[in-house]
Order: C-alpha cells, then sequence, then structure tokens
DNA sequence: TCCAAAAAAGCAAACAACTTGCATCTGCAA
DNA sequence: TTGCAGATGCAAGTTGTTTGCTTTTTTGGA
C-alpha cells in the first residue's frame, strides 16, 4: 500500500498540517511499509533522504495527534505507527513480535484466535490487542534460559 | 510466594553462585513478587536497601544464566524476570500488559484462550506465548487515538 | 506577487534506562 | 588461614528517545 504524493498532500491540508518534505517523506515511509514502525524504524528507512532524526520524530507524533498515524502497538517498548488515512480507520488485528529481531508483523487474517475468561479481568481484555510472540528454539535457549 | 533466606542460600549453593547480600536481595524481590519484573521495576522494589544499580543488573543476568530467574516477558521492551526455584520449571501461561501503567500480571489460570492459524506463521505461533494489552477507553482516548 | 505570522526544520544537547570497564573487595574451597 | 575466581561499587559509555532554541519555510491575506 503506498500513496501518491498528491494524496498525501491532501490528507494533511483537510488535518490543518502544513506540507512540508519530511512530512511527506515520513507518510510515504509509513503507506509502503503497511505495517507497524517505530520512530527508530521509521529512520533506518529513510536512510539516504537525511532528514533532522528530531524532525522525523515531531511529525510521528503530529501525525499520530492528526489521527493520520495511530499507535497500534507497543511491543518492544516503542510506539509503532501506521499510516491510517481514514480518521477513524481502525487498524486492529493480531500482531506478531519476533523476540529475535524485535520486529512486528501484521497476522494474516486466517488465523482464529478466540478468548474468554471470567472474572476482574474480563473487562479490560474485551478491548485488549491479542499479539503473539514468537521465538526459534535457538532463540529461546540463548535469550530466555540464559546461554551465551 | 516469599522464599526463606535458607532456601534462597541453598539454591544458589545448588547453581555454583555465591551467596552474597544483593544476591539475596534480589531473590527475595523476585520472589515476593511473584510476577515478572524488570531491571528497573526491581531496583524500585529495592528501595531503601541501596546496593548498587550495576550489582542488581549483573545478578538478575546471572540468576537467569542460572535458571533461577528466566524471562518470561518482553512487554514494554525490557526483559521482565520471575523467580523460579526449580531449574527447568516453566512459567507460561498469558500476561496482561497495562499500556497506561506499564505493569504485567499474570493472568488466572480461568483463561480460556485458543489460537490457530494456517500458513508459513502458524509454526511460529506454536512456539509464541500469548499476550494481552489491554487499555481503559481513556487510554484509548488519549494514547491511541492521539488526543491531548 | 509579496508579506507577516505561525508552524516546522535543523542542530545540539538533555534524558532515561540500561550496560560495561576497571580497580577493589570477599565468599568459600583447599 | 589463605588464595583467587567471582562479586561489588563507582564511574563512565551506550542507545534510543525527547526537548530547547534559533532559523527557515509554508501559507493565508494584503
Amino acid at each position: 500500500m503506498s500513496i501518491t504524493k498528491d494524496k498525501a498532500r491532501r490528507l494533511l491540508r483537510e488535518n490543518s498540517l502544513r506540507v512540508t518534505g519530511p512530512r511527506l517523506a515520513v507518510i510515504e515511509v509509513l503507506a509502503e511499509a503497511n505495517k507497524p514502525l517505530s520512530y527508530g524504524e521509521v529512520l533506518k528507512r529513510m536512510g539516504s533522504t537525511d532528514w533532522d532524526p528530531a524532525t522525523v520524530y515531531r511529525n510521528l507524533v503530529k501525525l499520530r495527534e492528526a489521527g493520520l498515524a495511530p499507535v497500534v502497538s507497543r511491543a518492544a517498548g516503542s510506539d509503532r505507527y501506521v499510516f491510517s488515512p481514514g480518521k477513524g480507520a481502525v487498524h486492529r488485528h493480531p500482531h506478531f513480535v519476533c523476540d529475535d529481531c524485535g520486529e512486528v508483523s501484521c497476522l494474516p487474517t486466517n488465523l482464529t484466535s478466540s478468548i474468554s475468561m471470567e472474572g476482574p479481568w474480563a473487562v479490560s481484555i474485551q478491548q485488549a490487542a491479542v499479539q503473539l510472540r514468537g521465538e526459534c528454539p535457538d532463540c529461546m535457549d540463548r535469550k530466555y534460559l540464559g546461554r551465551t
């Protein structure tokens, strides 16, 4: 899922945000990734186009505030943004967090999940997003049981 | 779940770790918490007993390496340790991560969950731990849709 | 087309949380 | 009791994120 510069411009205007180089670049990166990216990941993907890191950071915040880039995952300690053209559009499906590389992927929709419980936690969990962590056997040994 | 100093001593010896003040203190904190704690959280709970932060940190690493404090959650970006007297004892049940306060809680066992899917992700997910994120409606507005 | 105000960019530096280096100290096996 | 591998404490290094401040740019209006 990418986005035309024109559409990006329009979206920004519609949300009373000025159209600037870095801003368009950030939107482009998010739109092309099509999965949740952290500030750091966005930065990496901006690579050669060397916009200022602080600017990228502040643009993510702005876009989030405008509803154009909601945070849909906080795995691994940092907020992860997705591009969301439609203001209220929800990005709510299971994510897979790799304990190895730390990447967060959107799981295909052919995943079947059902979770239910009783008691005090039930309410919270109704609002919870399912997040799966994975680890290959190697990683498990290395990181979880403490082998070096 | 707390632990007697004697038992702690014995466990350390059995794992060829020396018995030291900070080490016993770390074990005590983990054992009393009875839920996954990050380095930072352990530090907070050590509070008045002012052992050196670096020492606490290195003790967590040591305990993990010995299998006495496996990492069972990496929510919010930092490893979270639980005390585990039995060497191979697995601590594998769903956790609930509060997006508000960041705390990780062990969910009661009356939770029913089933997750299944086909395709390339299936393998990874067989090894995944279920982790639920929760957020009250307020937090959702404030943090996830970008209201200030 | 030009201008002023507000917003955004860029640079540098502050932070927070975690990690590591190193000199000194100590638990414990011999 | 003693030697020494293993542990501690202090300080400083990392990494990744966030903020302050000055300059530059965008944009609506003259």
